[in-house]
DNA sequence: CACTTCGTTGCACACTGTGCAATCTTGCAC
DNA sequence: GTGCAAGATTGCACAGTGTGCAACGAAGTG
């Protein structure tokens, strides 16, 4: 916990840089149809030096900030007795929190996804790291293998599923129903195991 | 429901030359360190016409066969009664059945993921698009609408990666237990609600 | 035997993502 | 402040992906 030092810091500036330019291209343009050339031209600096920061363009878009292990911290915040799903629950309610303070930039990042139906498969693909993440954290917390017991993996899937639907529908109602809500709405369908078609 | 002809015969053919050559040459090398042109030339055919049947390399691991929309069928077999949940998890369980047929193949490919971290992203991209498939399918038996609505989506989301967990599991055991028995665990646990770590 | 349809092929091309080596700046110790 | 190590940026070359286009030939149709 130092200080973080303008080498890093200058570092952040770039990448933060570089997702502001890829997202202000892809609302305009779409993503597919701006190169990373033209990114890094935007961001002001070379075109190598995009990949310094993201293995992939989709990333640029998806993942702004660095690679942050905020479910696993959060997760471990709450009460040791609590069972693992009203656990993960309110882990994920504080991630959350952290996208809805980025709204806008989240709400525009998901209708270029909307507007490029390609690519809400590779929005998925960078989910997959979170969620095996999440499975660790998980594991740790349950006292399970998250290699060999189904729990653990199955939970982390079955949540990160519900996260994206629940992004995809607060996007298609135009951010005005509270997140939070939202994501309460699908965990307490999952709770209920899925009955039926209650929820409308 | 015509036959199906000389022409398309030979289609298939190609196709399936190409998803056993793709397999084959992945088993030995891993698929990032074969290329098109290697699979094309062992399959006999030329690199152009690798892309007249699969728009992505992995796509001739993890579809070796035409773009089936099984699922939609089994569900519409299923009694018009029994509520969504059983259903799908009956229809899944024909689809499964499918994949059992070709045992080896199938846990080969599974290897060759195992093998390659950085694919499993791109075999859970693949699945997207069954998924809407599914999300549709389910939709269409619920009366409900895919757009707006909650349960097809989350229930097609939640199956998906039920199924996906459950063939991680199934490969890791070498195969040996019923994929059937271990898709049940999991769809158990997920009509449970996910009360706890009890199936270990 | 025309005539259409369509899978295959070759070619050119834009772009992605990587390895490597050079350069420059920051952080740190003396 | 001077020198040195760490690391971020850059340029260059390169293998490989995926696409558009036009030509060719075999399969289907009358």
């Amino acid at each position: 916990m130092t200080t973080p030092g303008l080498r890093e810091r200058k570092k952040q500036d770039t990448r933060a840089a570089l997702a502001a330019a890829t997202l202000r291209l892809a609302v305009e343009h779409g993503l597919a149809a701006v190169t990373v050339e033209q990114i890094a031209a935007a961001a002001g600096v070379s075109y190598r030096t995009f990949f310094n920061h993201f293995s992939v363009k989709e990333e640029a878009l998806l993942r702004p900030a660095g690679t942050e292990r905020t479910f696993a911290v959060h997760l471990a915040e709450q009460e040791p007795q609590l069972p693992p799903l009203p656990a993960a629950r309110a882990a994920l309610r504080s991630v959350l929190a952290d996208l809805d303070a980025d709204r806008e930039a989240w709400l525009q990042r998901l209708s270029v996804i909307a507007a490029e139906p390609d690519l809400l498969p590779r929005l998925v693909e960078l989910g997959t790291a979170d969620e095996r993440a999440m499975a660790e954290a998980i594991a740790a917390r349950t006292g399970l293998d998250v290699d060999t017991d189904l729990y653990p993996g199955l939970l982390a899937a079955v949540l990160s599923c519900a996260l994206r639907v629940t992004l995809n529908r607060w996007h298609r109602r135009g951010g005005r129903e509270p997140l939070d809500r939202l994501f309460g709405e699908a965990v307490d369908a999952l709770a209920a195991g899925l009955p039926g078609p209650s929820a409308a």
